[in-house]
DNA sequence: ATGAAAAGAGAAAACGATTTATCTCTTGTT
DNA sequence: AACAAGAGATAAATCGTTTTCTCTTTTCAT
């Protein structure tokens, strides 16, 4: 490999010298530094990542806390959102894990590699987090809040402020959810679909909300096996993501019904996936894009401008995606008495 | 952070004694050694990766070529396998990218980080690995092979060994090939295809195969039209992987036809989506976790073994997953006397 | 022309580990 | 009892940078 002294021979120079002037430092003059400059671009010099890092305590490189194995889509486009903006910054990316074997946390992982900061894509557990929070590396997670670091969430409860309308709108008012297991997320996203109900002037049912888990279709067969069996179904049904939407419609046709002819059915997420299957996925699509590369970007500034950095929770916004899964209901329908209903409910 | 330093002050030793019970090192008394770990254990002593890597020149990390945009998830897959089985044996994980901006090559970003060998689990081009080719840095490649080094891949062209007698079987006899963008994998699987084909004594007239690409449901089901419109079509179509084989289903549909009662279809990785869809995808599952492990495995022998090393070529063999979009066809079929076309053909 | 100030370059210390060479002190042998 | 050998520990060099401190040279004002 070549090193700085290389360098410095080949320009007849001190290694110091040498460094001030790749550096953009002081102490040389500006032509030389220049000069300099071009002779190690030519012998294709790059610094020894340890040695800078060792001398400089500053690794340009950032720890990933990502448990979440990676097949989750969502934030698997995440997370790519996030690489392709640390490396436009010149930051590389090693992925931290808090090896128990070893007896090593997510803190002492990223002491270990001197890593300028940490972006938690998913964590697994809270706790395992506990000593980061409390550590002075910045920090950055994504959809998930700990107190006194950025956060960059989807915009869990407000989404619904555009989703009951729209559901209302295309005609229905017998709404049902079934979301995903307890947790931040979660509870922002039950709540926000109250509040939302209660705006648009529904009356939800206590039984037309229903737990379910993230990405296994058959808890949420099994939730709408449930909804299905009521005295009065509901018309349409929220599901926790686009995957479990899948175990939802497969019950709905196992019943004899069919989407959305009998049951209207609307995701979450917006993966590639929901607009590729037939009926193509009525769905609320984060941007996951953007919540990445905010993510990163917030965190290059926490860690250049650690003096002035103020930690926020930024929100970053998705969009209902029309789909096949979800029909206009009022128009064409069977169901003239079910309007009634709603008329009254409405009141 | 704690240093060898205070861990020697504390133990009244100096820096090389620690060291070198640290690292199970002669020199010290093995009691005295034992004592010291404990003692490091305690004051939660890692030793400091930057300095251990500037004086050893090995980094305990992994450089990993990933350009395929996360999104991908057979790739997905096998790289959460490859991450398993790397933290399992203490390495690192670093996304290696060819800053094209700084002018700086994979080899060149994988010199600076000192990383002890490469995972290219999915390259750009050929082109930009050619330098870490014909390096020393052990290098394992996943579904691509580079000369002289060790690839795991999966059977790409001995699949059609599985696929294409599960569809004769099933009675099928005009089977077509819709096929991704050319490439070393494309190439192995078309061969295949043929080669199983005529073992199975099968004639397939050219205009059953087709180029699409992968991942571009679109594409496909261009390639699906075309096959449709032939005078004979096909009773069954294989696709280059499980998402575009949405594509091709679309497509099928749009005519008025309908899976797998008019056509059958046949896909390629046996994501966890094939499972869910309905109908159910038949599809030639990959064995993503173990390509993954046994590639991280090879690349680690790789490293620590260098002298003894040979590089190999390690096929995963994955198996025909049964599926509603191909079912029997002979049987209850409204093809009475295209099974006459088959005898004559098979002649 | 002289001195002070400023600028440019070099020498050397430091970062935290590993490793080699050196030293000291047992221990065993004659 | 004296010496050799070997074990156990220390001291010091080293890895490739950055950075501080020092030194030399130039420049400019008097």
């Amino acid at each position: 490999m070549v090193t700085i002294k290389m360098v410095a021979e080949r320009c007849g120079l001190s290694v110091g010298a040498v460094s001030k002037a790749l550096n953009h430092q002081p102490g040389i003059s500006p032509e030389k530094a220049a000069w300099v400059r071009q002779v190690a671009a030519e012998m294709r010099y790059h610094p020894n990542a340890a040695a800078r890092t060792l001398k400089t305590s500053r690794s340009k490189n950032i720890g990933i806390i990502f448990e979440n194995r990676l097949i989750h889509e969502f934030f698997s486009e995440v997370l790519e959102a996030v690489r392709a903006c640390l490396t436009e910054k010149n930051y590389d990316m090693t992925f931290l894990n808090s090896r128990e074997s070893q007896g090593m946390s997510y803190y002492e992982h990223a002491m270990q590699l001197q890593c300028d900061g940490v972006m938690v894509v998913h964590g697994r557990t809270r706790g395992a987090l506990e000593e980061l929070m409390n550590s002075d590396i910045p920090l950055v997670t994504i959809d998930h809040i700990l107190y006194g670091h950025t956060a960059v969430v989807s915009d869990n409860a407000d989404s619904f402020r555009k989703i009951i309308p729209y559901l209302v709108q295309m005609g229905h008012r017998r709404i049902a959810m079934v979301h995903g297991e307890d947790g931040d997320v979660t509870r922002l996203r039950v709540a926000g679909f109250h509040n939302a109900c209660r705006e648009c002037g529904l009356e939800i049912p206590e039984e037309y909300v229903l737990e379910a888990r993230y990405h296994e279709p058959k808890d949420s067969g099994l939730a709408t096996r449930k909804l299905l069996a009521l005295k009065e179904p509901p018309t349409c049904i929220l599901y926790p993501d686009d995957i479990s939407i899948l175990g939802g419609t497969t019950e709905i046709e196992r019943q004899g019904l069919s989407v959305p002819e009998d049951i209207c059915c609307f995701g979450y997420d917006g993966n590639r996936l929901s607009r590729l299957l037939r009926p193509s996925l009525a769905t609320y699509r984060q941007n996951t894009e953007r919540m990445g590369r905010v993510a990163a970007e917030e965190l290059i500034q926490a860690i250049e401008d650690t003096k002035c950095y103020i930690p926020r929770i930024i929100t970053v916004e998705g969009a209902v995606q029309p789909g096949d899964s979800v029909r206009q209901w009022d128009r064409g329908g069977k169901s003239g008495e079910e309007k009634q209903d709603h008329e009254l409910s409405k009141e």
